[in-house]
DNA sequence: ATAGGGTTAG
């Protein structure tokens, strides 16, 4: 077989396309402007250097550059631009080249047509359009599988996904690392236990067990399974691992509220395992929900000296840890030093504000926040709230409730609405408390209730918690905050519910699928309690609910 | 000569 030579305009496309691939874009832009005629392939070689560098707005102008300069685009430049309209955001930029592909005929063309499935469900309302086009395409790859399915787990419908994972399976999709790890992580997103040990297991037989990629969604799944001891097992029989698989662990000791994260951290050091950004936020809220102030302290340390003293996310997680940490001080010298301020800071700083009591100055800085013209989200709204409710500022926290939604634009979810509760019951104002939840639009759960039978706890109102007891015992409530809500029974008033059934109820806490609060919370809450008051009768009662919950923890959260 | 997918936090 004979080579042809290649053309030097071909020649000038490698080059350019090599030296994309090693980030020199200026380089490769030296070369693409130096040519003297420029071919599809060379405007395409180009664009997609720009989309995958992460710069999409460059793509964008070359892509129109093209345009002007009469070159018509192929399948391979439509691929390449909506790799950039994903970076972007913007489902306006996708609509369009969705538009250029069907009137060019370029649609129905595999990459891209996944593509255009990608860069829609980039966009946060973009799920519908993005699977209008997956149901459209008539012979699917195992890529427009992996499509589909992460774009329902980065938009929080792990049902849906799982959904698509069946499917595909039953379809006899081929079973490859990528689609494997996909499903790895979509049974982690509806933690169900029970199907990732079946995906895990099939990714041994198929023989990709080995796969990194894989290996890390599979530790991942056992850990947001809330499956501690068998995340362990498999991260300890890893052969290899990589600075993913040790932030994964650490994610997941963290999720176990073990004190583990801290020791896991220093063994990777030892390992001269480099940590990033994405470690160093995941040990400093360790060091949050933990109240390990000095080792926080420590970290701290730690990331000003490895030069990741100006990381957005990491001094965020700083502001949080302090605060949580009691050193409200320090959060608030994080907070001043930090050159852009995004919501997430400002919420950690207001909400830090908020447990310590500083109702007056969470208020103020929200309202700073907002002059700088920064969007509150709910989250905020619940940090507020919550700050004028521990302040007692009640008028005001029920002002901020009034306008979130008017003002703002932001409905106020069932959250909020636990923190109106909290805010309305430690005053005093049960009537209004209870009315909130009756006129609310949703159907109140075991939390709300337990706000109002916390109050009614406080002020001693038997009737009410009576109520809130039965409703909550009516909703048969699973998970590890049950055993809050429970202990909160019996410390309200023994009579209120009969021992027999909450003991019933108590055997069938599964606590697996609690709902953002740690074990250590749950823990140190029941600790409070029992330590609280002695006098109280039910105390005895509670030591046997707290005996119980260390006995579950020990089993299923630590393995020990 | 140019194109599409998977793993970590909040």
């Amino acid at each position: 077989m004979t080579k042809l030579p290649m053309s030097p305009l071909a020649a000038a496309t490698n080059l350019i396309k090599s030296y994309c691939d090693s980030g020199r874009l200026s380089d490769a832009r030296r070369v693409f402007d130096e040519l003297p005629e420029r071919d599809v392939v060379a405007w395409t070689a180009m664009i997609c250097g720009y989309a995958s560098n992460a710069r999409p707005e460059d793509a964008w102008g070359t892509f129109r550059a093209m345009a002007t300069a009469g070159v018509d685009a192929n399948a391979f430049t439509l691929s390449s631009i909506l790799t950039a309209c994903r970076v972007m955001e913007f489902a306006e930029f996708t609509a369009s080249v969705h538009a250029i592909a069907v009137r060019r005929g370029i649609i129905g063309q595999m990459h891209v047509d996944n593509a255009l499935v990608d860069a829609y469900s980039a966009f946060p309302c973009g799920i519908d359009d993005a699977f209008k086009v997956f149901d459209g395409i008539s012979q699917r790859s195992p890529v427009s599988w992996t499509t589909i399915i992460a774009a329902y787990v980065r938009h929080g419908n792990g049902g849906a996904a799982v959904q698509m994972c069946s499917q595909m399976l039953k379809e006899g999709v081929e079973l490859n690392p990528f689609t494997l790890s996909i499903t790895v992580r979509a049974s982690a997103a509806v933690e169900s236990l029970i199907f990732g040990r079946q995906i895990h297991a099939a990714t041994v037989k198929i023989g990709h067990g080995s796969n990194l990629h894989v290996s890390n969604a599979i530790t991942d799944m056992y850990s947001r399974c809330m499956s501690f001891p068998e995340a362990r097992q498999y991260f300890s029989e890893m052969p290899q691992k990589d600075l993913i698989t040790w932030n994964t662990m650490i994610a997941g000791l963290d999720r176990a509220g073990s004190l583990d994260s801290c020791r896991l951290l220093l063994n990777m050091f030892s390992q001269s395992v480099q940590p990033n950004f994405f470690t160093f936020t995941t040990i400093i809220s360790s060091c949050a929900k933990l109240s390990k102030l000095s080792f926080g302290q420590q970290i701290h340390c730690v990331v000003v000296h490895r030069g990741f003293g100006e990381n957005q996310q990491i001094a965020n997680a700083l502001v949080d840890m302090y605060a949580k940490c009691g050193s409200i001080a320090d959060s608030q010298k994080v907070f001043n030093k930090m050159c852009y301020r995004d919501l997430v800071s400002w919420s950690s700083m207001i909400i830090g504000y908020g447990v310590h009591g500083y109702g007056k100055e969470a208020v103020e800085l929200f309202n700073e926040m907002v002059s700088y013209g920064i969007q509150p989200d709910s989250i905020l709204f619940m940090g507020v709230i919550n700050a004028c409710s521990h302040a007692g500022m009640v008028e005001e926290g029920l002002k901020f409730f009034n306008l979130m939604e008017s003002i703002y634009g932001v409905q106020p979810d069932k959250e909020v609405y636990g923190c109106m509760i909290d805010l309305l019951g430690r005053s005093g104002r049960l009537g209004e408390a209870s009315e909130l939840i009756e006129k609310m639009p949703f159907e109140p759960d075991e939390s709300l209730w337990g706000a109002l039978l916390g109050a009614c706890k406080m002020h001693g109102n038997a009737k009410l918690g009576r109520l809130a007891a039965q409703k909550i015992l009516n909703l048969k409530p699973k998970g590890a905050k049950t055993y809050v809500i429970l202990s909160n029974i019996y410390a309200a008033a023994s009579e209120w519910a009969s021992f027999a059934e909450i003991r019933k109820l108590m055997r069938g806490v599964g606590g697996k699928k609690e709902v953002g609060m740690s074990w250590i919370e749950v823990r140190e809450e029941v600790y409070s309690f029992v330590a609280s008051d002695q006098s109280n009768p039910c105390v005895s009662l509670a030591s046997e609910v707290l005996a119980m919950l260390i006995c579950h923890m020990d089993r299923e959260v630590f393995g020990s």
